[in-house]
DNA sequence: TGGTATT
């Protein structure tokens, strides 16, 4: 492929300059940003090798799950297959996600933990507005502004946001460098911009993939709660921000508000306007002691332990099980945890059931009997 | 406090 001339490179001085080299890798190597998330490593290089020769295609992965990440380093042996990339796949829409293609920046330790969280926005703000504000302290690599609305667009050149948008007065900046970061934190974190009815907050947002939600925090902060009755809402005590009550799965019938947690093991009692509890036969025990939790949605890379971890803090646990594939080794998705005491048990699947694993939400139930239900 | 912008 050395037939259009453009190899053919004359130094004015003689020099060595390598043709073959990567000497100009900044011009050949690209980022794509926005992949859709089951996008393989192949699919992306199969998309950008119909452009040109790619030299090399690395999507990158979360660390611990193997979860891509949504973005990929793509480098082209020539510098106009690179640009063309650009021109022609930037703005490509794949399947929920409108892709970017732009030039990779040489990697530095300088660019990283550059992503500012803010909050205190005026609700009515546009995405270029909130540029406007933090563009005097550097580059701006990318801004977002977050939503509510179910329609997230907010057309970048106009600013005009949809009025169905709902901003939550939220939004995040990435900054080129950390040092551009930690200026506009200096300058504009607690203060008042022009215009403003409220002091905003700046402050470096929480880098993604290292386990915010992990393990000993959900632990720690459930703990305290297990008193043997319904936990009900549980408050967040500052130090810990995320806990799922969606998982205490609330659902409203005929105006009455129900915690299915399993059906057969609660009704609703009109008169006492809240849960009652009713006598369950221990059909879905393990040689009759214990309460057997079905747990679903769990990482092919699961092992016995994550379950340990994740109810141990509730109480005496008997067993746990990861289902696995007997020809990989890896977790068909599902496991089972006993444990010995029935408001234990209730309160683990309450707190467990919706939780967010890696990048799964955990389906906890008592597991049930099939031939019966 | 998103969905993942530095290998």
């Amino acid at each position: 492929m050395m037939q259009n001339g453009m190899d053919i490179l004359h130094h004015q001085n003689g020099s060595t300059n390598s043709v073959h080299g990567h000497q100009n890798e900044s011009k050949t190597n690209l980022i794509v940003n926005y992949l859709p998330q089951t996008m393989t490593q192949e699919e992306v290089r199969s998309l950008f090798a119909s452009i040109g020769e790619v030299e090399s295609c690395k999507l990158i992965r979360d660390k611990v799950t193997g979860q891509s990440l949504g973005y990929s380093f793509v480098n082209y042996h020539r510098m106009e297959d690179a640009e063309k990339a650009i021109n022609t796949l930037n703005g490509l829409r794949l399947q929920n996600k409108t892709i970017k293609v732009s030039y990779a920046r040489p990697s530095s330790e300088s660019i990283k933990g550059a992503n500012l969280y803010v909050s205190g926005l005026p609700k009515n703000m546009s995405q270029i507005e909130l540029e406007s504000l933090f563009a005097p302290f550097g580059r701006i690599i990318t801004s977002r502004i977050l939503c509510d609305s179910f329609q997230p667009f907010v057309d970048p050149t106009s600013g005009v946001a949809d009025p169905s948008n709902m901003s939550k007065g939220v939004g995040f900046i990435r900054f080129d460098q950390r040092m551009e970061a930690e200026r506009a934190i200096q300058a504009l974190n607690g203060t008042i911009p022009k215009g403003f009815n409220e002091p905003i907050t700046v402050k470096f947002a929480n880098n993604p993939g290292n386990n915010s939600k992990a393990i000993p925090t959900l632990a720690a902060y459930l703990a305290p709660q297990i008193t043997g009755r319904f936990a009900g809402p549980i408050h967040p005590t500052g130090r810990f921000r995320y806990i799922p009550l969606s998982s205490l799965a609330a659902t409203t019938t005929a105006g009455k508000t129900m915690l299915a947690i399993n059906k057969g093991l609660q009704r609703y009692s009109p008169l006492a306007n809240e849960i009652v509890q009713e006598p369950v036969l221990p059909g879905n025990t393990i040689a009759g002691t214990g309460w057997c939790i079905f747990v679903y949605n769990l990482a092919p890379e699961t092992e016995e332990n994550m379950l340990w971890q994740l109810f141990g803090p509730f109480g005496a646990v008997q067993s746990v099980k990861v289902i696995k594939d007997l020809q990989t080794n890896k977790c068909k998705g599902f496991g089972f945890v006993t444990m010995t005491n029935y408001d234990e048990a209730v309160i683990a699947i309450q707190s467990l059931n919706g939780y967010t694993l890696g990048n799964r939400i955990l389906q906890v139930s008592f597991k049930t009997n099939k031939n019966k239900m």
